[in-house]
DNA sequence: CATATATAAGACTAATTTAGTCTTATTAAG
DNA sequence: CTTAATAAGACTAAATTAGTCTTATATATG
C-alpha cells in the first residue's frame, strides 16, 4: 500500500544512469538491465514508452539505445508516474471514479487535501533531484 | 499505484463518525456499515482490530457497538496505517526488505528522501483534521 | 550481403496484494 | 430464551503488478 511501482523504480534507475552517463553516446537496455539486474523484457517496455512520449531518444540498430531527451531539472516524479501508471490519487474518486460509497462518503473532501499534499511532494522531486544525490551500491 | 486501501478509507469513514457522535453511547458495526454502504465482515473485521490495539473501545452483546478512545488530536493517519496494514514506505527497502536491486540500486538514497517527505504528511495529518473538517455527503 | 545487436509492439502468464465472504463462537440486553 | 451485538479466522474472488515470450524491424559492421 502507497507504493511505488517497479516500473517507476525502474524508469528511475534507467533515466539516473543516462543522465549520469550524458557524455557517451547511448545507453542500451541491455546494458542498463545487466548492471541493475532488472529483467530485460521489462525495462524494454519502459524505455519504449518513455521513448513513445520522448523523454528519451531511441537509437535503433546495433550500437543503438537511448539518449535523455529532457533537463532533468524540468520533469517531475509526477509526470513520469503519470506516463507509465497513468492519473496519480491516494483514493479512487481523486481521479474518476466507480466508488460506491462516493455519495455518502464523509471523508472525501479531508482526504482530497491530503492526497493534494502527497501530489505536492511529487511535483516538486524532479529526476534532478533524484539523480544529483549521492546515492549507495553501483553509485552511477 | 500509492492508493490508500479500502481498510484504511473504511477505517477513518467510521472513526470520524464516531468522533462526531461522541455524544451517543456508541456506534455498531451495522449502523456504520448500513450508514455508509460498507460490507459489514469487512467494517467488523476492521474495527476489531482497532478495538484490540484499544484505539476504540468494545461494548459487546445487544446495544453494543464501539467507542472512541483516544483523542483525535494525537492520533495520525500514520498510526492508523501502521495498525492495519503494517509499516508505511513507497518502496520495498524502506522497510525490510528482499529487493534484488538492493546491493546496485542508484536511487535508494535519494528515493528514501522521497518516502520520508511523503511519510512526514501523514504524519501530520491527525484524525481531528480529517473529522473537523467540512465534507460533502451525509456530512455526519 | 549476412550476421549480430539493437529497438518496437503486444499477447500472454504468474505472482502478489487487496477486497470481500462465510462460518462458528461468545456476550449481554430485554 | 431470543435477539443483536462483538470476536476470530478460514476462505474465495477480484484486481493489480510483475515478468515472460514471440515476432518484426532497423542498422552497424565485416
Ligand atoms: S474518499 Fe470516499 S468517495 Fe473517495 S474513494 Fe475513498 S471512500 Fe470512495
Ligand atoms: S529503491 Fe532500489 S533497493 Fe530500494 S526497493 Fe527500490 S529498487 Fe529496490
Amino acid at each position: 500500500m502507497l507504493k511505488l511501482t517497479r516500473k517507476v523504480e525502474y524508469a528511475l534507475i534507467a533515466l539516473r544512469y543516462m543522465d549520469r552517463n550524458k557524455d557517451r553516446r547511448c545507453a542500451s537496455a541491455k546494458e542498463i538491465s545487466d548492471l541493475y539486474h532488472i529483467p530485460l523484457s521489462l525495462l524494454s517496455k519502459i524505455l519504449q514508452t518513455l521513448s513513445k512520449v520522448e523523454i528519451i531518444q531511441a537509437v535503433q540498430g546495433a550500437h543503438g539505445g537511448y539518449i535523455l531527451n529532457i533537463n532533468p531539472e524540468d520533469f517531475s516524479m509526477t509526470e513520469l508516474i503519470n506516463i507509465l501508471e497513468g492519473p496519480l490519487g491516494i483514493m479512487d474518486c481523486s481521479i474518476d471514479s466507480e466508488c460506491s460509497q462516493l455519495d455518502t462518503c464523509n471523508i472525501k473532501s479531508p482526504i482530497t487535501k491530503v492526497n493534494n499534499a502527497i501530489i505536492n511532494v511529487l511535483n516538486n522531486i524532479t529526476l534532478a533531484d533524484i539523480s544529483e544525490q549521492q546515492s549507495t551500491g553501483l553509485k552511477i
